[in-house]
DNA sequence: CGGTATCCCACATGATACTG
DNA sequence: CAGTATCATGTGGGATACCG
């Protein structure tokens, strides 16, 4: 959660950094621009790279990170042709916030899972005691 | 975007990470912890502070960041009984990624609603020009 | 190659009523 | 006070087909 600020909005479904976290914590923004760190890619290499992703989605997230400035689409001319995607400089800055909360992940990641074990065997202990 | 790694399960869907990301970047998950930073409250003390969020939610988002060891749930002897729920130390620890998160999202909201107006005025544009 | 156009569904969330 | 139960709904995402 954000720090405990004076700023009462963090506490509001309302507060104005709620559609722009919504979107990058959507099922693949993340992922779109992480294959796009190393370098800009085409519609289907990055596609291709993102097993699972279908067109469709692949193109309204692509849409979406490029009306946030955080992805440059650019039409290439020649033969084939085709269009590439690139970060931005805005694009690229994510990597550092993203990267904290994936660290934080892979570093809490078992102790999680154990919880979460534990939990569910209470669960299932509870519902053997009421029968 | 995590940073660029050796480990290829950042680009699959199937990454482990995903289930926990998943629910931190739920509508309220972040929200609740941010209101228990202070100090632990009450079920109905939470759900004042977050104006239109539901019971039925509320217990849901509360369940789910108890079963990942997040949040402790204490009930309350006395008069009048309750119960009381808590950061533990891991829920508190993901303060720090979620401000980091949050501070990117205040510097960059301003830059990012003006490439969304840009957009949106080029979109416009380009309806009028295909009359 | 890089998309749109349709159709569809699961699931997260919400509204409301009821309860120990 | 702290929930459960029930029902409704919007939408993110997937499957498939077609197009310039």
């Amino acid at each position: 959660m954000p720090r405990d600020t004076e700023d009462e909005r963090i506490y509001r479904a309302d507060c104005p950094t709620r559609p722009i976290l919504d979107q990058i914590g959507d099922k693949w923004s993340m992922m779109v621009l992480a294959v796009l760190v190393p370098a800009p890619r085409r519609f289907n290499a990055i596609k291709r790279q993102l097993e699972g992703i279908t067109q469709r989605v692949l193109t309204q997230t692509l849409r979406k990170l490029e009306r946030n400035g955080m992805v440059r689409r650019r039409v290439l001319g020649g033969s084939p042709p085709g269009v590439e995607y690139a970060l931005t400089p805005l694009g690229r800055s994510l990597q550092e916030p993203f990267a904290v909360l994936y660290d934080w992940t892979l570093a809490h990641i078992d102790a999680i899972q154990k919880h979460q074990e534990a939990y569910d065997r209470e669960a299932v202990a509870a519902a053997r005691d009421s029968d």
